[in-house]
DNA sequence: CTGTAGTGGTGACCACGGTCACCACTTTGT
DNA sequence: ACAAAGTGGTGACCGTGGTCACCACTACAG
């Protein structure tokens, strides 16, 4: 894994320093790496693959925003920065490669390395973005609205187009019930705006 | 107005400098500070007085946090660091002094001053808790919890017990109708949480 | 004094979405 | 081969909260 290609806009003495520091790994699809109410003790940075950011309460999830290439976790960076526990959940939705950084390191880093300080404002700022966005999908749109931005949103993130998912697993991410996707569903293929497959959906 | 009492922990030299950069200035209460489109110019810092973050969407608005005294707002700084207009509103709830950083200077203080630095990370990491807590709050709570919860943390909030507010106000902040608020209060009244004053509420 | 704008209160209505109890079908594992 | 678990589909029901059309009352400015 050449960081050089996938972190080009961080300088090459934190490049090494993270070579030299961070340990590398390999975490398959559909894991959780982060639970609600955990320590955190290492931040991921991400290089290939996807993690989805979630909240869980009484069985109801719901999807927060995904973490992508060169992107890192706000929340991991933030609970290890007051040493509080996580409030959310991560789980990697593809086959995912990621740098963990020692919560020890981030600490000298942000000091020692502007670009790196750089790095997690701009997270911050990114992730402060999405929860506003997800605020407003919740708050402003209809089920339909909201289901079809997010098959949307899916769709361009992972590239694929009949875009593989279950019914209950956009329910989950939604906040809502399955019924309530199927019927939603429907309502959206009538509108020609979606086309359902065995077991993917396809945006038209 | 004594920086050294409201801002203990910042360094004496960062309060020098910001006694030196920075303006101070009085903004009467209910004065909108922020629009959403707007480009930032300046990130206020509070010392006194109480701001009021939220957004809007078509007439219907909802709170999103409040900026208490030693604290700043995210938002500004985010707009001010990726130079992008906000998307929040800002209004001052109280009589507010406050304390104007030019975005120069906070650039060049990110970097000078690490408890500059430090500063905001903390916002920007209360902001991010606080909207997670909206959305726990907006997901997973019906209003007569809303409303109870919302009601308990402005009686907190500003020190006032029959807090002088109007069901209309309660309805913007939380994003519903005024006919709602005034629906749910009764309920809250018969369930002996709150008692009803003109104009005002009184929490039990 | 009177109009205007602000309070809060109320009943009727209804749409959205959450829930329940099913069903049929396919895929998986033993 | 069969059970088990997962898929999506469906009709009925109903509660929350948003909307509308009012009403009564108070405060205040002209």
């Amino acid at each position: 894994m050449n960081l050089n290609e996938t972190l080009p806009h961080l300088s090459l003495k934190l490049r090494n320093e993270l070579e030299a520091k961070a340990e590398l790994v390999q975490i398959p699809a559909g894991q959780e790496i982060l639970r609600e109410g955990q320590y955190v003790k290492v931040i991921p940075l991400v290089l290939e693959g996807l993690i989805k950011v979630h909240t869980k309460h009484e069985d109801k999830e719901l999807l927060l925003y995904y973490i992508r290439p060169a992107e890192s976790c706000a929340m991991s960076f933030a609970a290890s920065f007051e040493n509080e526990p996580s409030k959310v959940f991560a789980t990697t939705e593809e086959d995912t490669t990621a740098l963990l950084i020692p919560v020890e390191h981030a600490t000298l880093w942000r000091k020692s390395h502007p670009d790196f300080n750089t790095l997690f404002f701009k997270q911050f700022n990114l992730r402060y973005s999405e929860l506003l966005e997800t605020i407003h999908h919740i708050m402003f749109n209809r089920m339909d609205q909201r289901l079809y931005d997010h098959i949307k949103e899916r769709v361009e993130l992972v590239g694929q187009n009949p875009l593989k998912i279950s019914h209950r697993q956009l329910a989950n991410e939604l906040g809502t019930a399955r019924e309530v996707i199927t019927r939603v569903m429907k309502k959206l293929e009538t509108e020609n705006k979606v086309r359902q497959h065995p077991n993917a959906i396809e945006l038209l």
